[in-house]
DNA sequence: CCTGGCACTCTGCGAGGGGGAGTGCCAAAC
DNA sequence: GTTTGGCACTCCCCCTCGCAGAGTGCCAGG
């Protein structure tokens, strides 16, 4: 079991590495820090905090550094959430509070995250099957041609374009229209399948095709796969990754670029509750030197969506910790509103 | 007045130094390219270039290097945009093909045109300012409160959320939604101001204020700022900027993300056919290493929005024109049969 | 106008040599 | 048993030096 002391050298240490970049040494730890002990008991620490792993030296007779395990642990038991100040949350209000539509709030949170922590911002938009229904549109495009316009309480819109079997009239489309709206609104997206499976079986032969097709796509939008996106912001801030970035900036913006396995990332974070990955903890290879923060977010009790940002293991935990919890409230208070 | 042999030479250093990434001497220039002279008389030519401003060395002694200047005189006098072959033309086809919806579209064409390049590459949405109104439709939310959603002919929907002065009746808000789309419905959205100006004064005086902001609110919509949005991908590709980045890749990020920026940029270059921005010809300050490449696209003779990519200086300018061509010509029809 | 020759310049690279920071260990002190 | 000061050692970083190579500019001759 490591000692009291040892768990204030870790600390101690993580916040040194953040704060310069470079590795520490005894020396310098009993200089900023008032540890009242000696260098010399200092390294013994060390001897032992790398012993069991937490710290490493990039070579020998160099400084040391944390490694993920010391970083997990100085998030885990050291490091307390750094709140906002209040200056600081009068404007993320007023920023998000701008917001006209949808994309302008995800745009501006972004925007918001990447600078308020001068990292790479993530943000996805609110799960359509969390969300609730608030309206199903279908226009007559052409006469065997619809499109589906798909309206969600927090304020996202789908659409699909839809070509049909047979042509449809005007009068069994407004009363598809009616049926689909009285049956689905206000519902939860999960539970649709099961309310509009049974429509087709109640229209003309003649135009059951076409309805099946206009159920069908409405449940093709809600898998998994097409319905879930999300905006990324602040990728010039991988260039703080450090001078020594241009091998480690690359597999990062690969990574990002690829929606895919950043839904997957914020998928396997808790639902509620504030999630650190770190460094290798992240499955992605390319993201095996950052560290994720993420948080769900939502207009009411429950998370629609997560966000978080991205950054260098050695990144400011507190301060991130803070400002990505913050986020994510003012952002839940802008949809609930909407 | 440049000889003609001067202009062989122009073309073999720019074509080598795009290969190659280093200044390139007489010596490697005869044995490269079959000019049928000595490495001196090369040099006579290369002290012209120089002397004109086509070319420069990074230091005394080194060899030459293309500049801003000497890069437009190749693209406008010296280089033939690059067909694809046919199997990229199919490829091109499939991918584009299978685009659910417009989101899909840009998406995807991002993603492609970032792929063929191995650049950065930026697609605009259609401008809601050049399509055509598809239809309106408006949603009563709560009382006194309305969602207006706007559908192009080129797929694009728009939504805002409406605060009435006056809570609406059901009868009257489908005799505005008819209304509404009776009058602009296949007309330009250029057009709409004039159609709609005079709607409030023929209804009652109560619901008079409640369709005077519907009014605004549409109008609002189409204001320049806000309705114009673009897509970006293939930031990864940064990283062969060389190794020499560091310095370079930053500002060119920050660009990126503001969106304004390009827009203006994108904005500058010709509506029709191709254009090719080289270095310091980009207004903006971290594009000025840069070249930005463009076309319009549209799904009929009209361009509705542009797309191109951002490369550095030192790009293959007839392959990456040619792919920019080609992804437009297919995105256009992919618009044109949604 | 082109060409070969020649002297000159500048970069890039590798070897060599302090200086410095930091460590590990040990013996003594608390 | 823990802490401390001392000391030898290791390794990186940076600077300098020297050299090879590539490329140029210029000149005189074809």
């Amino acid at each position: 079991m490591l000692g009291e002391r040892r768990l204030e050298v870790l600390r101690a240490i993580v916040q040194d590495y953040v704060g310069t970049h470079e590795p520490v040494g005894s020396k310098a730890l009993t200089e900023r820090h008032h540890l009242r002990v000696s260098p010399a008991t200092v390294r013994n620490d060390m001897a032992a905090l790398e012993e069991d792993g937490y710290i490493a030296q990039p070579h020998t007779s160099a400084g040391r550094i944390p490694t993920d395990k010391g970083y997990r642990l100085f998030v885990d038991k050291l490091a307390d959430v750094k709140p906002l100040s209040p200056p600081e949350r009068r404007a993320i209000q007023n920023f998000l509070g701008g917001a006209v539509d949808l994309d302008d709030v995800v745009g501006r949170t972004v925007r918001l995250l990447a600078q308020l922590t001068q990292q790479v911002a993530v943000v996805q938009y609110p799960s359509l099957t969390r969300s609730t229904v608030r309206h199903v549109e279908l226009l007559s495009l052409a006469p065997a041609r619809l499109m589906l316009v798909l309206i969600t309480d927090t304020g996202r819109v789908e659409q699909r374009l839809i070509d049909c079997p047979t042509p449809i009239g005007e009068a069994t489309l407004a009363d598809l229209r009616a049926r689909l709206n009285s049956k689905v609104v206000g519902e939860r997206f999960n539970d649709v399948p099961g309310l509009v499976q049974d429509l087709p079986e109640s229209f003309d032969a003649d135009d059951r095709g076409t309805v099946s097709a206009v159920v069908a796509t409405l449940l093709e939008t809600l898998v998994e796969e097409t319905e879930e996106r999300l905006m990324i912001g602040g990728t010039a801030n991988l260039t703080r990754f450090g001078p020594d970035f241009p091998l480690t900036i690359r597999p990062v913006l690969e990574a990002l670029e690829e929606h895919v396995v950043l839904l997957k990332l914020l998928g396997e974070a808790t639902d509620s509750g504030m999630t650190v990955r770190i460094g290798h903890e992240n499955a992605h290879e390319g993201l095996s030197s950052t560290s994720v923060v993420s948080v769900g977010y939502g207009s009411g009790d429950e998370a629609v969506a997560k966000l978080g940002v991205v950054g260098p293991t050695r990144m400011d935990y507190p301060g991130t910790m803070g400002a990505v919890r913050a986020v994510a409230r003012y952002v839940g208070q802008i949809l609930a509103e909407s």
